[in-house]
DNA sequence: TTTT
DNA sequence: TTTT
């Protein structure tokens, strides 16, 4: 049993690409802390999500820096070496699940002034929660 | 929204320690995956826990090697530098319950013979499912 | 162990009162359901919840019908008799953590013509994700 | 997003049968609460759990009264008319995993003198944790 | 009885 | 390196 529920922000663009000749797309979540610091303000954590097929083509397709989304997945641990022979290791959250949580905003460097026609082929009501 | 469900085998004993005035104990889950690999077995993702307190009591006092446990939690991304200046990150569960889901083993260099008596001290079931 | 994470809409204003000596605070999720039926439209699950205390005030004072938020808790299942003597079961989800997840409306019956000012004193935003 | 994970035993043996072509198997857990009662006594939910296809062919398989497993599912109620026209609501799991967290017992009613031949037969190791 |  |  390895279960992971995450509500957050991404920090930037998603990234997608192929691997294995399936569709993937990363991105990472600021997901805020239950608490503030010392200082009085909230941290967060920024854990890296990767998603496959579909699923990546529809996150790929829709989502956008600073998008609100909650995510359910699998937290996975990998281990690589790194070129002077150390091993490391990376933690990412495998989505099996990703609900899009608000409404969309124009996409960064797309078009300068987006229309109500843009955003409905868009269509992110799609995929609404 | 930041929520962890694991269910593991420690990999070792737990490490018991005091910080920033704390009980806090850790220690190491190995989670089987859902799916076998190509050579067909099953490979498992070695997580990092992290207790605190009187959950981290419990922990360092009953757990040891090879128990299985459930664990929920919270998934914690900490940042910081290496000696020579480079940026590294740690992932972890902070736990906020942890259950105990088998019977207690004699514990890894305590006793050669494990009396009845002894278990009973120990009282695992205290802390039953 | 027992946990539920909900993401849904109040179907309509929840209802504060006291129980107990604390502040209870209930309201029903409408939660869809993955899937669209034969006829092509998605269902939903009428999910019942009950907070306590601190959260049942926050959820009582900011909360309203429509509102989108993500729920944490516990299933619980109480058995009760009924004036004819028969069993039966209710189930609800016990919260623990409730997180706002899009901005407040007007909330019905209060103010025909609210105003930013009316809102900035409600300040939902306190308690943003 | 909708997802409820449970740790518990079964109250009885399950029930298998066939439902819309499909094979259902149903059972009850047990999960006790994280609290005592005033008497001091700790209490349980009895939650119904359902599952379909496969899982349901695993479960109807290898589960019986007083296993202990843990459950991923699907919060769901259902609304019905009862005979005298009032409406009922069900509350209920619908699983999408299931683990076994313990090693197989006799099954009630199979054999008196089960031996390790008939449990290799059944093979519970199959589906280990 | 149900939300968008 | 980070979101609102």
């Amino acid at each position: 049993m390895n279960t992971v529920i995450l509500i957050g922000r991404l920090t930037r663009d998603p990234e997608s690409s192929t691997a294995g000749g399936y569709a993937r797309c990363r991105f990472t979540l600021a997901v805020e802390r239950p608490y503030t610091n010392q200082q009085g303000d909230r941290e967060a954590d920024f854990i890296d999500i990767v998603t496959w097929r579909q699923l990546a083509e529809v996150c790929g397709k829709h989502l956008a820096k600073g998008r609100l989304v909650a995510v359910r997945g699998r937290l996975q641990v990998r281990s690589y070496e790194t070129e002077d022979g150390s091993r490391r290791r990376v933690a990412e959250v495998v989505a099996e699940d990703v609900r899009f949580l608000d409404k969309p905003r124009d996409r960064q460097g797309e078009s300068e002034q987006p229309s109500t026609a843009d955003l409905g082929e868009i269509d992110d009501d799609e995929v609404p929660f």
